[in-house]
DNA sequence: AAACACTGGTGGAGTGGCAA
DNA sequence: TTGCCACTCCACCAGTGTTT
């Protein structure tokens, strides 16, 4: 691993601005990009600009043009924002960007600054701004392997900063699940569909303004007795306030207003009409500034669902903010806004629904945090010269691997096929040898394994005959079979009413366990439950497994509904799965249901 | 290339008038 | 006397363009 100046990678070149009073300078055709742009850029690469100039206004300023592949890095305004050009591009003069000579990969010199920003930054000078002159960073070195080593770093680096954009996704969606169960629940509240209560505001609880404690006495915040709130306090995505940074004393806390735990801190004067709204709840006793307008709840009203009743309708309550210079939402007209007020146990099974997401929000965000430790040192052993054998290699990947299986949602197609597969080798080549076992069973409990397991291997099951079914997997699972030569597939006919059957049989080959290396990567953690649910079946009818299959299925979808699970109302979807299903009589089903039951085996609870 | 100057936004807090 | 309201000023900061 050598240590290289920047200078010695590639040119390090600066860029400018055209007059913009020159209207003919811009609207052109030349890509031309601003350190504000790259700062909002939420990926790697740059592969289009806000603004054009034509080609006189390029030739009219010193900017020069980049070449796709190179290396965007903003030096003021602030230092530290970089991306790869995917495009041709010029840039404004708050850019040092890097044309890289042929043995340096952009992707890799990609991380190298990334993980370098913060020393960068210390190398700013200027008053006004912090900027980074062109020498400094000509002269600042960075560790470089060799080019096939360079990429491999960058290929593992960025499959961990995948995953990290993957989990920050999944944290998204969990907001948008609440938001459309809120809306699911309670409707479009300014239609108000489902004709609930509309009251004003002061029906919800006591509304109080906060207010500022005499600052030309000193002593009012002479000590840290109780938090002081201010809209800063109040985040945009989080539910709770934050810590305060200052504090009222005893004697400041005469002069102050208070709210206990489970009170709403709303935002009602800000800067600009965004802020006005935003609002954030109380789990703690605190005081708070005149800003704010805070709802204390009364018994009819759970906090949880006031909370999201403001999120969801911010746009609403903005609307009724003052129009001076600065918006304020008075506390006399916060008081007449009128919302929507549900029943209380209505509210109280939404907040339950928000309580379990957040505690799984809490976990991914745990887990985002492991992602990104990962990622650390990751980047630690990369830019210290320990990713560089083969050796080492197998040590790193293991670690994304175990983690890649938290976020099963996002395999590929192909990801998927071959799990299943995987999957399909394990249970016929356990069950291969007992004579109920083929097609049917084998899908039965494919399905089983996969809903039981919580794998989401996107098999697209449809209503058949004989239960869930996929005929293409089915297919593509025995040609799988064949071509690898771990089973041979026989077709066996016989007669059953006089009517013409066809039975699969498998037999083991002895290539049959080589699947058995990938399945035990795949599904390290969910072999119990397959092998559990295998046991189950091994001497059932194929019928049993029928019967468990169609009426998980069934199960799934009146949760899906919401609907009351019951006796009637599992055999009333079990009949509308299919025309066929009425072979089973509701003995049948029921014994069925006892067997699940029993052996616990129905969809769980979100 | 570096320093400087301008624009515009944002949040915090004080003030005076008014009404209960 | 107290609380509310509308407004104003202040401090600070990010971002950008121009001048030296």
């Amino acid at each position: 691993m050598k240590y290289l100046k920047i200078k010695e990678i590639g040119d390090v070149i600066s860029g400018s601005t055209p007059k913009t009073e020159k209207k003919e300078y811009w609207d052109g055709e030349i890509n031309w990009v601003t350190p504000k742009e790259l700062g909002q850029l939420h990926e790697k690469y740059l592969t289009d600009t806000e603004r054009k100039i034509t080609e006189e206004g390029f030739k009219s300023c010193s900017t020069r043009l980049i070449p796709p592949g190179n290396i965007l890095f903003t030096s003021r305004a602030p230092i530290g924002h970089l991306a790869i050009n995917n495009i041709e591009v010029c840039t404004n003069q708050g850019f040092k960007s890097i044309i890289l000579k042929k043995d340096y990969a952009s992707e890799y010199v990609y991380y190298a600054l990334k993980r370098s920003v913060k020393k960068l930054q210390d190398l700013g000078t200027g008053s006004t701004f912090k900027e980074l002159s062109k020498s400094k960073f000509e002269e600042f070195t960075i560790p470089v392997p060799s080019l096939p080593d360079q990429l491999h770093i960058a290929n593992l680096l960025s499959k961990a900063e995948n995953l990290i954009a993957q989990r920050k996704e999944s944290i998204r969606l969990l907001d948008e699940f609440l938001k459309s169960t809120f809306l699911e629940m309670f409707g479009d509240f300014t239609k108000n569909e489902k004709k609930w209560d509309k009251v004003e505001l002061k029906y919800f609880g006591e509304i109080v303004t906060g207010n500022t404690p005499p600052r030309n006495n000193a002593e009012n915040y002479s000590s840290d007795f109780i938090e002081w709130i201010k809209t800063d306090n109040i985040p945009v995505d989080d539910t709770y306030i934050t810590k305060a940074v200052e504090f009222l004393s005893e004697s400041g806390l005469r002069y102050a207003r208070t709210v206990e735990a489970g009170a709403l801190l709303v935002a009602c004067i800000a800067g600009s009409i965004q802020s006005v709204g935003r609002a954030a709840l109380t789990n703690r006793k605190v005081s708070f500034n005149q800003q704010i307008n805070a709802i204390q709840p009364n018994e009819e009203i759970e906090p949880l669902y006031l909370y999201w009743l403001f999120k969801i309708s911010r746009k609403y309550i903005q609307d009724a903010a003052s129009n001076g210079m600065k918006k304020i939402l008075t506390k006399g007209g916060f008081e007449k806004i009128k919302m929507i007020k549900p029943p209380l146990s209505l509210q109280t099974q939404f907040a339950q629904i928000v309580e379990k997401t957040e505690a799984l929000k809490t976990q991914y965000q745990q887990s985002l945090q492991e992602l990104e430790n990962l990622y650390g040192s990751l980047s630690q052993k990369a830019f210290s010269g320990e990713l560089t054998t083969k050796a080492q290699e197998q040590k790193v990947v293991i670690p994304i691997k175990q983690e890649a299986k938290i976020i099963q949602t996002e395999l590929t197609k192909q990801q998927a096929f071959l799990r299943k597969l995987m999957l399909a080798s394990h249970i016929a080549y356990e069950l291969c040898e007992e004579p109920t076992f083929g097609h049917t069973k084998l899908m039965k409990l494919l399905y089983l394994c996969e809903q039981a397991g919580g794998m989401a291997l996107q098999t697209n099951y449809k209503k058949f005959a004989a239960g869930p079914f996929d005929g293409k997997t089915l297919t593509l699972i025995d040609k799988e079979f064949e071509k690898n030569k771990w089973f041979t597939i026989e077709k066996k006919t016989f007669l059953v009413n006089d009517q013409q059957r066809e039975a699969t049989v498998y037999k083991k080959t002895d290539k049959s366990l080589l699947y058995k290396k990938y399945f035990n990567n795949y599904f390290e953690s969910e072999a119990k439950t397959i092998n559990r649910i295998i046991e189950l079946f091994r001497k059932e009818k194929t019928q049993t497994a029928e019967i468990v299959a169609t009426l998980y299925f069934a199960w799934k979808e009146l949760k899906a509904e919401k609907t009351i699970i019951s006796d009637n109302a599992l055999i009333e979807g079990f009949y509308k799965f299919h025309p066929e299903k009425k072979k089973f009589t509701p003995e049948q089903i029921m014994t069925g249901y006892k067997y699940m039951q029993t052996n616990e085996l129905y969809p769980q609870s979100v």
